[in-house]
DNA sequence: AATCAAAGTGAGAATCGTTGTCAACTCGGC
DNA sequence: GCCGAGTTGACAACGATTCTCACTTTGATT
């Protein structure tokens, strides 16, 4: 049997450039752009397709491997996250990010969900300010 | 002399086109497009240039007299909203919206960011699901 | 090692939402 | 009516993202 099956699960393989996005991803603690993603590569000498660059972090992000925001100006911009849900508090002046949880929140956005009827809930949740460094 | 500073508050006068588009905007009850408002203008024969429909909607943006959300692929959609802080829960589906408020979330948010050094702090929350309707 | 199909890649074209340009136009006051 | 600042619209320009498609890799098979 080799697989005839639709799946949305193909084969999915491990190339030079694939490593390079993950990596430089790996080299930041914080938001980044494609765009910019790609221009480290590139001084790297580790060059790799924008279009590649984009094409891997959608599938990265589709996986749920790096997690995406959308700039106040609709940009996207891509980290590599711990697995479990979270949200973000990040510094709006230098970028500085903290991965933080809250039960509570989870809890209250599924029961405003239900309490008007509405199914197959998700969310999201971002905080913005200054940090201390920056303040 | 009343008027020389610089002040971000030039005249801003009522125009036939700034009409339209606030008429249109609170013809709706969920949020919409910059084009999709600049067509449904246009099948009204209430032309409006698109550029003037994006300047409108900033404008009324800046002045918070409408909600700014980012689709999923960026595109900027706005609502006519009520003045008071608020989250919403939107119809993945549909776009039906209810506006919620979470006094419990609120605070949260303000404690998280206050026990990480975090100042002047500022969020953006909203909930997605499929509505009764939808269902 | 030779071969092959599927998966992946890159350069550039193409999209598409949004913003900039600028001459023509309108509003409000004098 | 006249004037200057605010506004508008057609269209060009932009920037991020996606598409196209010929070419290269990968992994498996023989
Ligand atoms: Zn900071
Ligand atoms: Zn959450
Ligand atoms: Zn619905
Ligand atoms: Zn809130």
């Amino acid at each position: 049997m080799t697989s005839t099956e639709d799946g949305a699960t193909p084969p999915l393989r491990p190339t030079r450039q694939r490593r390079a996005v993950t990596e430089a991803l790996d080299s930041f603690s914080d938001f980044r752009s494609a765009q910019e993603i790609h221009e480290l590569l590139g001084r790297r000498g580790e060059t790799v397709g924008l279009a590649t660059v984009y094409r891997t972090l959608q599938r990265l992000a589709d996986t749920g491997d790096v997690d995406v925001l959308r700039t106040e100006d609709g940009e996207a911009i891509y980290r590599r996250c711990s697995e479990a849900h979270h949200h973000h508090l990040v510094c709006r002046s230098c970028g500085a990010t903290v991965e933080v949880e809250g039960p509570a929140v989870e809890r209250w956005t599924r029961a405003i969900a239900a309490e008007h009827g509405y199914a197959d809930v998700s969310h999201t949740l971002e905080i913005f300010g200054t940090c201390a460094r920056c303040g």
